[in-house]
RNA sequence: GCCGAAGUGGCGGAACUGGCAGACGCGCGGGAUUCAAAAUCCCGUCGAGCUCAAACUCGGUGUGGGUUCGAUUCCCACCUUCGGCACCA
């Protein structure tokens, strides 16, 4: 736990002061509940009466509460975790009481790197070093008292689980994405269509309908049945559309680790992992086509209810840009290059091309002259890796082809550069510059003196500002806003500044004088009838990088055939299992350590012929992408889960974690989730209704704690020290469930108080029952505080304010302590709001009460609206919006007896005297303020 | 650079839909209890001024403006911190 070198001593040294300062006065003294002994007591109680098994209970509606699973770490818990688990488990045990069904369940996402590298460094099985920490990691969890239903535990590493995180695999290899029906189907489905002959295969691979198409053109060009193909090329026609599909992808290789990496595990360049770097490389990889899913994405974000933050993040990730795409002929070729433009209305601007220097039409049409300048361009751009890319953003590079391009809107020769600043993998490589309205562009044309020419004749108004991203320091102090405007305007039309905004077309041929929104549509339609363009969508969102080459993840169900083809295993020969092994480090070819295994490499077939198994293994957000399915039905060996589980269940009504998964597993997941839908697998198409992300725990340090800055605090001591209970209130009790906010022991200490004032004001030194608790009736005010907290606990749970909640728990507290007489039905009442809160001391006083079931399913107490309303309220009267005095009046005075209480104070007549009094403003249960001439 | 969130006492934070800023907790000061301490209980605790004291007055929610009878809350500009993206045409 504390492996950092020194950090023995470290601990040694702290825990013997803290238990010093505090050792006393948590055992010795009396009146202190002793809360090791109860959490214990209650904790096996749940177990052994398994108090939160769950089952398909029809007669009452459900809902599934989900914690984002843990990576079983060496480290342990740390405070992060029980934040979230304590939320959800508030809300569990709080939504039992409301009559719920409750599903909430827990797991392991055990695959991935740590223990891996600890294998690799110490020869350990990675399963070992896994079951080890997921034992740990279990009993503190336990230790917190969480209301999980342990029965349903799931580990991704375990054959009787991945056995199904294989089939889903296979499920997404033997399917295609149909664009009309925009859904996956089998790939059976797509031959048995193209065996009865209504569809071509396009020349581009595309899959046309032949229904419409005779009717229109006739045959389409290039168009071939599929009787047409020999079987080679069916084969490979099939493999392009399968929703899983192997491809030579320039992929993030990390020497280091000896692996690929997905862009999203990249952060600046080196990898998320250890910060190692990471060079661009062409590899054969495992791809899954979740671009194909792109718009349903988007669009589904509507349907829940997530954090608009996290929605944005998700929108913006998938990056949905629409344009156009528009020919350009290359000047003394055949050849023409497609560019993609969100602007086809700056067309007339388009004054050169730029390349990426891998596009394939680079070497073709580059001139003897600049052969040498192009070679070496490409060389150094493809050295670069992509944080050597970014860094050198700054100054922007390029090399001219020599070629020219003819632009179609005025037959103009542009000419055709390559530049790294644009990207082969988005849109088609090549782009059309048009400087006076692109800033990177005008940076581009400024360095290497290309023409700029403004089509865009920016506003005059305050809009202009929108379209200039930098605008220069003019002397602001001495012009007016209009000034300023025209001023910004002059030096865009006399291409000295960038404008990015909307305008009205100029320089632009017949569609001069089109606002930019009216020319792009018109010349999008223009292009197509002229053939020379339509209009297209982009995406930033690729194809999700697959496969792995690690010893410690899920094996792809897949053999590779000697004649080049891949047969996929059947359902019944799943789990494909890891194989043991000499060494877990990476061959470092770029295979896993499976490929030197040959027993379990090689295959021979019934047929006779032999095959290798792909060494590859997936990547650990395989398991964590469909999890919260399994927990549904996890022992079922006959069916990843039952048809009618999930249609009872599903979807999650409320996930919790953390906000880093904003683009991960949250993306993965919901595209896992929507082929299973397409498939008929699960009834929804989003797996997450509600999500609530819990803010990091800082050290209290107010840093980001870790081992280095010796600020981790350890959940094991805080237990041991102040008890689960006081734990998981502090938690709570810290600030806002989605804030960022530091750690502080003191603050522990206070919930804890908090707890044993309760204990000691029900209890007598024995732990009896105080004579003071008795069958009496509660005299108002009490009567009043209980049905306040009660409400305001209530709301606060339903809308995950448990900080607030907990205040007012407290509020009731300092008030009960207080009272000679204690009515008995307060006191049950008030046990049953604290126990979502604090579960044991709930069920110790409970017991103690006279009460031999759990209170776990015991109706959460209701509020009266009425009881709970004061009945005298104090006003603030205040003259000018200045406070002068404070009345007391009846909750139903109406506003003229409030009005005339208020103008009757001495202080509110000393400060109008000699005033008019032109209003009074009467605030119902606020204030009166009264306003004068 | 762009996008998003947030700035409130010594600290964590609270404040419904524009209506008494600082709930609740921590810390601190004072007192009670105790041989003494811890624990516990009670009182005080935004700042400044004035006062023996109470009362009272003024200022105060990152900064500067604005709207309003009234702004932590709404609008504009700016500063700072955190998170995300980073040449996506």
């Amino acid at each position: 736990m504390f492996a950092a070198s020194g950090g023995f001593l470290n601990f040694y040294f702290e825990s013997f002061i803290f238990d010093f300062l505090n050792t006393p006065i948590m055992d010795e003294n009396k009146g202190n509940y002793n809360f090791n002994d109860i959490e214990k007591k209650w904790q096996n109680y749940w177990e052994t009466n398994k108090t939160f098994a769950a089952g398909e209970d029809k007669s009452k509606p459900k809902y599934y509460v989900l914690d984002m699973f843990p990576y079983p770490s060496g480290q342990g818990l740390h405070v992060g975790h029980p934040e979230g688990y304590t939320a959800s488990d508030i809300v569990s045990r709080y939504k039992r009481m409301k009559g719920f069904n409750v599903l909430h369940p827990i797991g392991w996402d055990a695959f991935g790197l740590p223990a891996e590298q600890y294998a690799v460094q110490t020869g350990t099985h990675p399963a070992q070093t896994t079951q080890k920490n997921i034992d740990n990691m279990r009993r503190q969890i336990k230790s917190l008292g969480f209301s999980y239903d342990w029965d349903r535990q799931v580990d991704t590493t375990d054959p009787k689980y991945f056995k199904w995180t294989q089939w889903i695999f296979l499920n997404m290899f033997n399917s295609y994405f149909d664009k009309q029906e925009q859904k996956a189907k089998p790939i059976s489905e797509l031959i048995k269509k193209l065996e009865a002959e209504n569809f071509y295969i396009g020349p581009g691979s595309e899959i046309i309908c032949a229904d419409p198409i005779p009717a229109v053109t006739g045959e389409p060009v290039g168009a071939r049945k599929w009787s047409e193909l020999n079987k080679e090329e069916q084969e490979a026609f099939i493999n392009e559309n399968r929703l899983a599909y192997e491809d030579e992808v320039a992929v993030n290789w990390c020497p280091e680790l000896g692996t690929v990496l997905a862009n999203e595990e990249v952060i600046g360049g080196v990898s998320e992992r250890g910060g190692h770097p990471v060079i661009r490389k062409p590899m054969r990889q495992w791809m899954l086509r979740i671009t194909k899913y792109a718009d349903r994405l988007l669009d589904d974000l509507k349907l829940v209810d997530w954090p608009e933050s996290i929605k944005k993040l998700q929108t913006d990730w998938i990056g949905k840009s629409i344009g156009a795409e528009v020919d350009f002929k290359v000047d003394g070729f055949d050849e023409i290059i497609t560019v993609f433009t969100t602007r086809p209305d700056t067309l007339f601007g388009a004054t050169y091309m730029v390349l990426s220097p891998e596009h394939p039409l680079v070497d073709e049409i580059t001139t003897a002259e600049q052969k040498n300048a192009v070679e070496e361009y490409k060389k150094t751009a493809q050295s670069k890796s992509d944080l050597d890319r970014t860094d050198l953003a700054k100054e922007k590079t390029g090399v001219f082809t020599g070629a020219f391009a003819i632009n179609p809107v005025n037959d103009e020769k542009i000419p055709i550069w390559i530049s790294d600043y644009v990207l082969i993998s988005y849109g088609t490589g090549a782009i059309m510059s048009v400087p006076a309205h692109d800033d990177r562009d005008f940076e581009f044309a400024k360095k290497f003196n290309l023409a700029i020419i403004p089509v865009v004749e920016p506003p005059k108004d305050k809009t202009i500002m929108q379209g200039i991203s930098n605008p220069p320091m003019v002397a602001t102090k001495d012009l007016t806003e209009e000034a300023l405007w025209s001023a910004l305007y002059e030096e865009v039309m006399k291409c000295e500044l960038c404008f990015t905004g909307n305008g009205i077309a100029v320089n632009s041929g017949e569609f001069t004088g089109l606002s930019t929104a009216e020319f792009k549509e018109q010349i999008t339609n223009w292009l197509n009838e002229q053939g020379l363009g339509k209009k297209a969508i982009n995406y930033k969102l690729r194809d999700w990088l697959f496969s792995r080459q690690r010893y410690w993840g899920e094996p792809f169900p897949l053999l590779h055939c000697e004649d080049g083809t891949t047969i996929a295993l059947e359902k019944k020969d799943l789990p494909l299992t890891l194989p043991e092994v000499k060494t877990y480090k990476p061959a470092g070819t770029g295979e896993s350590p499976l490929a030197t295994i040959d027993e379990w490499l090689n295959v021979k077939l019934p047929d006779g012929r032999t095959a290798k198994r792909e060494t590859n293994t997936m990547p650990q957000w395989a398991g964590s992408c469909w999890y919260y399915l399994r927990y549904l039905d996890a022992h079922n060996d006959s069916t990843a889960w039952e048809k009618e589980k999930e249609n009872y269940w599903m979807p999650v009504d409320l996930y919790i974690g953390g906000a880093e998964h904003a683009v991960l597993h949250l993306l993965y997941s919901r595209f896992w989730h929507k082929l299973l839908y397409d498939l008929g697998y699960v009834s929804t198409p989003e797996p997450f209704m509600k999500l609530v992300n819990q803010g990091m725990i800082l050290g209290e340090d107010g840093q980001k704690m870790s081992k280095s800055r010796g600020n981790v605090v350890n959940p094991d001591k805080v237990i041991a020290d102040y008890g689960a209970d006081s734990m998981r209130l502090y938690e709570m009790f810290m600030g806002p469930l989605e804030a960022v906010k530091p750690w502080s022991m003191q603050g522990v200490e206070g919930v804890h108080r908090f707890l044993n004032k309760l204990w000691r004001t029900l209890t007598d030194e024995k732990g009896n029952i105080k004579g003071i608790i008795t069958e009496s009736d509660p005299d108002e005010e009490t009567n009043r505080i209980l049905h306040q907290t009660i409400k305001k606990v209530t709301i606060d749970i339903e809308n995950f304010r448990f900080n607030t909640a907990i205040s007012q728990m407290m509020i009731f507290v300092n008030h009960i302590s207080k009272l000679e007489a204690i009515p008995k039905k307060v006191t049950e009442s008030f046990i049953l709001v604290l126990a979502p809160f604090a579960p044991h001391i709930a069920e110790e006083l409970w017991q103690k009460l006279g009460h031999s079931n759990t209170l776990a399913y015991e109706p959460f107490p209701a509020f009266d609206e009425q009881i709970a309303k004061e009945k005298e309220i104090e006003l603030a009267v205040q003259v000018l919006g200045k406070i002068k005095d404070r009345i007391m009046v009846s909750a139903e005075a109406d506003e003229e007896q409030i009005k005339e209480k208020a103008l009757a104070c001495e202080k509110v007549q000393a400060a109008i005297e000699g005033k008019d009094i032109k209003k009074v403003i009467v605030v119902k249960s606020r204030l009166v303020n009264i306003i004068t001439g």
